[in-house]
DNA sequence: CCCATCGGTGAGCAATTGCTCACCATCCCG
DNA sequence: CGGGATGGTGAGCAATTGCTCACCGATGGG
């Protein structure tokens, strides 16, 4: 590697006084290489060399709370577009709080009026709307993207999500009126007739952001809670593969869909039409098994990932070393 | 002044990752914009903030010899477009061949096929040839500013010094076949009328490129050491004022031209004549007396400036008092 | 409650910068 | 001593950047 040390004294102080010119006294290169009687590209080429031997040094003071470099790892690794990663929390509760107000920082940022947000159900996703607070009215459009659960906790109903989400800037909700799940998939299909739903589905699909959580596949996940699916459908589940879901979209480790009776009977958007939306955020936290992000980042439907620390690191692991399998998981 | 902690947590987690995308991953500031979802100019105007703030930290090594704030200093307050301070020696043999090498490899930068270079005597001067070894062959022509004297030590004349510049270069020398100082001023016209002198004379006046010592007025200058002088003579201009010379002009302390029956009698360029030529190098080291190089800064010709460090520190702190005067000299 | 003021915003343009390319000198090997 | 490889060079162009300007919304004073 270059360093500072192999430079003859006059390239140093050559290049030392070309930075100063450059960089303190903020001259154009063009008038640094007048002062000095060089051509405008070997300036160029001096001050790039300037700094990969170091006599210039850009710094950056990060805040000690960023992971910048998990960051990038886990976006390259995963073909993600943005990775951020909540500062850590020792309760599950004030974590998954850090989570989502980050979620609603990356929001706030990106929606515009006239944006079009759909939204999923989940603890994380519901934690959002707490935290999101853009200065400005927004006449965004948020829309559930997936159907509702009279069980499940009232503030975790993606109906109920957006229309906090709207509250806050300003902007409108557009609900779905049917069940996240039914009895059968003939039911479902005609639910997905009705214009009430279908056109909610429409809106949801043509969405420019997605903004959904991932569920997992244990006894106690959301989707049990919910009422949705019993212990013992999600049992069969997990043991067809599944690891977890988006918009109850079941996945196995490798991301790959999983058909199954009960999967026919859920009312929402799918793989594909997620992936067709712009820009997918998933929203995780602390509580969230971490082989069921493994398995729906590897979907490719996902555009962008907030989440905790903790599942952070796990994810640049097992990325790492891809023959990992949940089987061996502790 | 803005500091880091000024900044709240969501501000500085912005800028700092900003900086990230921009310094360190080399991302363009539209490409750094759409990843936060914020406008080109937006971006630019926090990665501005940042560096004000801090969080970006742009810091140059200079080597430890090189004083480029002394450097700035004086380059503004005398209005040159160089300064160039050379690393200190302790003897004054030694202190003299840095400044002559770090002139040396000024002219190197600067000069080109078809450069003319209008050189003085003096033994500031006499000592760049020495130092002066581009790596290649200019074709550029040196030429004698000024007369000689047979009296002088050959290698500080400036016919001597063309010669050698040229010879390390493989450019071409035009020595002034004619007396630094004659006997009357009638003499020096009629000298002035003889084609071979004028000629010279009038290519030194040409030249793009001027490299000068300043002259003292004690008794031991060069001006009498060469024998232009008398003691009897120099004696009269400093008690008129004189404080030192650049080619045989005598200056006040105040940067004022002098006339006296002396500098009549003088061969070679005129303060005009220098103020043309776009750049003027003075090369002063360690033996000079401080007021001259003061002088001589005064008069507007000089544009650039080589010289040690013990003269440079002098030269800051008059310029910052400016009624100091040279009665008052140690 | 209205209007002036002010800080901040993006459009658009001019200047600066990065980069490709063809060229040249030098060096090393045959 | 020739000839190809190598490293460096500036011309020229495309992309990026800095900057001006008109505008907008908030703020505060009348």
């Amino acid at each position: 590697m270059a360093s500072l040390d192999d430079l003859g004294h006059d390239e140093f102080e050559l290049l030392a006084r070309l930075a100063f010119g450059y960089y303190e006294e903020g001259l154009t290169q063009e008038a640094v290489a007048r002062r000095f009687g060089l051509s405008r590209p070997k300036v160029q080429r001096l001050l790039d060399r300037a700094r990969t031997v170091g006599v210039v040094d850009i710094r950056i003071s990060a805040p000690p709370w960023l992971h910048v470099d998990l960051e990038r790892e886990l976006r390259e690794r995963f073909g993600l577009t943005e990775v951020i990663i909540a500062p850590g929390r020792g309760d599950a509760v004030s974590q998954r709080e850090e989570v989502a107000r980050a979620a609603a920082r990356y929001l706030e940022r990106r929606l515009d009026d006239g944006s079009v947000v759909a939204v999923s159900h989940g603890r994380d996703t519901g934690e959002v709307p707490r935290f999101f607070g853009p200065g400005r009215k927004i006449d965004a459009t948020f829309v559930s993207a997936m159907g509702g659960s009279p069980l499940a906790d009232s503030p975790t109903n993606p109906n109920e999500i957006v229309r906090r989400l709207a509250d806050r800037c300003g902007g409108q909700a557009k609900g779905l009126y049917a069940p996240a799940h039914v009895e059968s998939e003939r039911m479902r299909d005609e639910l997905l007739r009705q214009p009430a739903v279908s056109e909610t589905l429409r809106a949801a699909a043509r969405a420019s952001i997605a903004l959904v959580g991932i569920g997992g596949t244990d006894d106690g996940c959301t989707m049990v809670r919910s009422g949705c699916f019993s212990v013992e459908e999600i049992r069969r589940l997990r043991e067809a593969g599944a690891v977890g879901d988006v918009l109850g979209n079941y996945v196995d480790v490798d991301g790959g869909r999983l058909d199954s009776p009960e999967t026919g009977r859920l009312v929402g958007l799918g793989l594909a039409e997620l992936r067709a939306i712009e820009t997918v955020v998933v929203v995780v936290s602390e509580a969230e098994k971490p082989f069921a992000i493994l398995g729906v980042l590897r979907t490719g439907v996902v555009d962008v990932l907030v989440l905790d620390e903790v599942n952070a690191r796990f994810l640049a692991e097992r990325a790492r070393d891809p023959e990992m399998r949940p089987e061996r998981e502790v």
